[in-house]
DNA sequence: GATCTATGTAGAT
DNA sequence: TCTACCTAGATCG
């Protein structure tokens, strides 16, 4: 399940498998097959993340872009290929491994233009070297809305999701609905500073985990989170059980559609 | 087997 | 603010 971390370390892992080798491309299920048939067989220059969006490059004007959404998956295996299972949107042939993308939100042939219009409207990703906080800052501080709903805000801040949100507030002890401008900029700094160690950890790990050693379950005999895979959270679907820092119960609520976890004793209303 | 839920986003209302 | 998208794992019966 992606957030930003997640598709950094695909971007990665396609550079490795499939990065400076012709590549085959298909769309089993045919729903990419017009797009694929434009780079089946070209060599990948290149694959790079922005937030939670996936470009693999195979020259000018020939890129695929790939957001997964809710639900979009890749699987990797060795070669050689199998019949393809299910809806397999794109499935890509190296020289060692194949891949198989599913259910993905976008997956489209892009040119180098309407690559930079979509990077255009995304916010600074702390995964990457070129990001710059300060654009970040410009928007939350101008800006009335809670800070749980900005840090979702892709054009804010690019990669971040529902767990890092509700985990980068938590760990400096902001209440989520605390108005962006009301946030001090040392505290952005902070935060932000928190989030590119972070999420840097979660591309390494390929998982969030957000708890610091005397925190863990184990070190405070409280009840880790009911589904433990994805990593060791303080309050990212922990309602009701005790905080690992204070003991309070973590508090949920539904913003904007998402579910917003929060302590109400570590996260006072205001910063 | 049916149902629910999800680390997401666009587009309609 | 709501719905649709679309997949898979967890949970329910």
């Amino acid at each position: 399940m992606p957030e930003g971390h997640t598709v950094h370390r695909l971007a990665r892992l396609h550079q490795d498998r499939y990065g400076g080798s012709p590549v085959e491309v298909t769309s089993p299920q045919g729903r990419f097959s017009a797009g694929a048939s434009k780079v089946d067989g070209r060599t990948l220059c290149g694959a790079q993340a922005h937030g939670k969006h996936l470009f693999h490059v195979y020259g000018p004007d020939a890129v695929v872009h790939v957001h997964l959404g809710l639900y979009g998956a890749f699987r990797e295996h060795p070669l050689p290929v199998a019949r393809p299972q299910g809806q397999v949107r794109m499935r890509m042939v190296g020289p060692t491994h194949w891949t198989d993308l599913r259910g993905p939100a976008a997956c489209e042939l892009l040119t180098d233009d309407e690559v930079a219009t979509l990077r255009g409207r995304l916010g600074p990703d702390p995964l990457r070297a070129d990001a710059d906080p300060d654009r970040a800052f410009s928007r939350i501080s101008r800006s009335r809305t809670p800070l749980a709903a900005l840090l979702l805000d892709q054009s804010v801040v690019a990669g971040a999701g529902n767990v890092y949100r509700a985990e980068v507030l938590f760990r400096h002890g902001v209440h989520p609905m605390l108005p962006g401008r009301d946030l001090p900029r040392e505290r952005w700094d902070a935060m932000w500073a928190d989030l590119v160690a972070l999420m840097a950890d979660g591309v390494r790990a390929g998982r969030i985990d957000t708890v610091r050693p005397e925190h863990t379950p184990e070190a405070t005999g409280r009840p880790p989170r009911v589904d433990r895979h994805g990593g060791e959270v303080y309050v990212y679907r922990r309602a009701g059980l005790p905080c690992l820092v204070c003991g309070t119960p973590v508090a949920s609520t539904r913003l904007a559609g998402r579910n917003l976890y929060w302590c109400p004793t570590c996260q006072p209303e205001r910063a």
